[in-house]
DNA sequence: CGACTGATGTCAGTATATGCCATCAGCGTA
DNA sequence: TACGCTGATGGCATATACTGACATCAGTCG
């Protein structure tokens, strides 16, 4: 991950090849391939635990929540993941992927797949499934947005969360 | 674009060969990768004119309409692409790509993009960044339901595309 | 000591995708 | 008519991503 990251930022994902990504971890291409399904995949590994996380924190919000309030009580557990420390990181390794229509491809593929999950989440505590779906889908938008926010200030995530939630309610207001 | 949907349907898209589909377009596969960037991009062909229609609808929108209003009238122009006499192929378009995932990536790749085109058309109308962002994709959201209803059912768009600004309107209530 | 296991290497092969040059048909113009 | 231009296609070479099959080797357990 290293390697590929380092190698990545220096002259670009397409400019990069697994060959180089492997010799510099002193490592096989076909051991790369062993960790990662494809070239982007490197740059979205932790991507289940983070899911995993939403989901677990939306088993666990109260049941007289609404829809949208359970899938915002659900984001708030992400501040583990967004702190101070890891801001550069993230800010790197977003400037990656905003670089790249592939990485950009991919990474929807992988919020969508937040949405989906968040959605059986809520089907789960009896939302009707359209709802559901609604409700995962401005949840995820709202999380773009609050990482947006994040890594361009120095805001911490849960205002941040806070402040694109207000801007969801007032939205439909 | 006939060989290629042929094919996919027939054997599935992983097991298609680009060199196949030109075959048996008699074509190369040379002038195949002319005509289309990727081996996915032959179901994504239409995606542009789709984003303009929805832009221009949105241009033409009333100003005096709220982001979601505007937003909603953006997307019943698409009536004209989604007609009963369309609906069987969009079937079977729709099964080849729910069945591989590296169609879903691209099939989410193109409702970002249409995101972000909706987004600026917001911007222009003075409508503050994350509002403008929020609104855009709860619109493709509702955009998603509504086409997974006008496919499934026998339900014409403009209602399935009624009924889903309707649950998303409970939904904040 | 021997069997098993998990991680890695090696190698061959397929498919996607791109660049470069050749060809050829159609079309307008001197 | 002859000429040159243009746009579409073919042909060829090549890089790169990915996959399957088998070999190797270190550790470990009985």
């Amino acid at each position: 991950m290293d390697a590929a990251m380092a190698l990545y930022a220096l002259r670009g994902f397409d400019q990069t090849t697994v060959a180089e990504i492997a010799k510099r971890a002193g490592l096989t291409e076909r051991t790369f391939f062993r960790y990662f399904a494809d070239k982007r995949e490197v740059l979205f590994a932790g991507s289940e635990a983070f899911a995993e996380t939403v989901v677990r924190a939306l088993g666990a919000a109260p049941t007289s929540l609404s829809a949208l309030g359970a899938v915002n009580s659900a984001l708030e557990p992400l501040s583990n993941f967004f702190t101070d420390e890891r801001r550069d990181f993230a800010r790197r390794r977003n400037a990656i992927i905003a670089g790249n229509a592939d990485l950009l491809e991919r990474e929807r593929l992988k919020l969508s797949a937040l949405a989906e999950a968040l959605a059986a989440g809520l089907r789960q505590r009896g939302v009707p499934d359209s709802t559901a779906r609604l409700a995962a889908d401005a949840g995820v938008s709202v999380f773009r947005l609050a990482f947006d926010r994040w890594i361009g200030a120095d805001e911490d995530f849960v205002s941040a969360l806070r402040g694109s939630m207000d801007d969801l309610k007032t939205l439909t207001a």
